[in-house]
DNA sequence: TTTGCTGCAAAATGTTTGCACGACC
DNA sequence: GGTCGTGCAAACATTTTGCAGCAAA
């Protein structure tokens, strides 16, 4: 979709709460899949969007609920996460996989392809952008003749601020 | 390490058991670095190791485990398991999340670095080799200030065969 | 009013650990 | 002979499902 270089953007892209306008539009997506596929729209569903869009990437669906909690007592952990399949679903989520043990989820509404890279000690993250993945998914597929979808790539390292502190016990 | 196009030598790469040379390689690999860190080389721990070698890749520890009692009736799951953990600390078994909720290996020993397309509708995959992926690896790490240490990248599509199905049952 | 939603609790799945007995060095 | 390995069983962590009461359309 955008193909400029990203400048001033970037500053929404990376950010992980995204701004009033686009909670419209993600809420609108939303209900309209929930129309589609003959669901209900209910409190609990929106306050989970809700929460999920303006809280950080990365979340577990654990992590969400706890976050949920917060604004609503009374919204159980199996609501959310049949939200969640709900949100992938039409596309809001996507599933990301720090192979930590656990599945995670981030936003995906109007956001570049991104990676991630991972750091080994803390569990922090940075993301990066590249287009030789996207071309490499292509022509990967085309080579083996498989219809390629998505892909996953993450980089696992250690941070800046765990390898000084390595050396730091070290000496 | 290898520059050169693979011939010949792919055919070996691709096979998922290896020669017998290079199970005695692999055996003294094991072996060495059971003494190095003060555990004990016993008859469990190298039926295991044979049977790794010996098979496909992409084994989850059940997988592997049924596979090894077949030779022996009397090995159990948990000695799978941890001689698992111990083969993946030697290099010679790496860890591939395929994320469908189980962690699988494979033998790193003596093969070049691949990665993995899987077909998201029978689950079975192909290897390819890129070497941007390394490069990018290094790129990104460089300009994060990460000290990179490994990757993960598959890519996820349907195989031709697949689709050929699909296309059949719409019509 | 009907259909689907919710959330509890329990099942299912996969991974990891404690411990008593037995095997290796 | 002592130490570590083994395998059972049980603990754990996470994901998924059945069901009775409740709420949206």
């Amino acid at each position: 979709m955008g193909s400029s270089r990203p400048t001033l953007r970037k500053r929404i892209d990376d950010r992980a709460s995204i701004s009033r306008e686009m909670v419209g539009e993600a809420e609108a997506i939303f209900h309209g899949h929930l129309k589609r596929v003959g669901l209900k729209l209910t409190g609990q569903r929106d306050a989970i969007l809700r929460t999920f869009l303006d809280t950080r990437d990365h979340l577990s669906t654990d992590e969400l609920y706890r976050l949920v909690k917060k604004h609503d007592e009374r919204i159980g952990f199996t609501t959310v996460y049949r939200t969640l399949k709900l949100l992938a679903e039409c596309g809001l989520a996507s599933e990301v996989a720090f192979n930590d043990g656990v599945t995670r989820y981030e936003h995906k509404y109007n956001r570049r392809n991104h990676h991630h890279m991972v750091c080994t000690e803390c569990g922090s993250s940075v993301e990066f952008f590249s287009r030789d993945i996207e071309r490499i998914e292509q022509e990967v597929g085309r080579k083996n003749k498989y219809l390629p979808t998505r892909h996953t790539f993450q980089i696992y390292g250690v941070c800046e601020r765990c390898q000084k502190k390595q050396k730091r016990s070290l000496a």
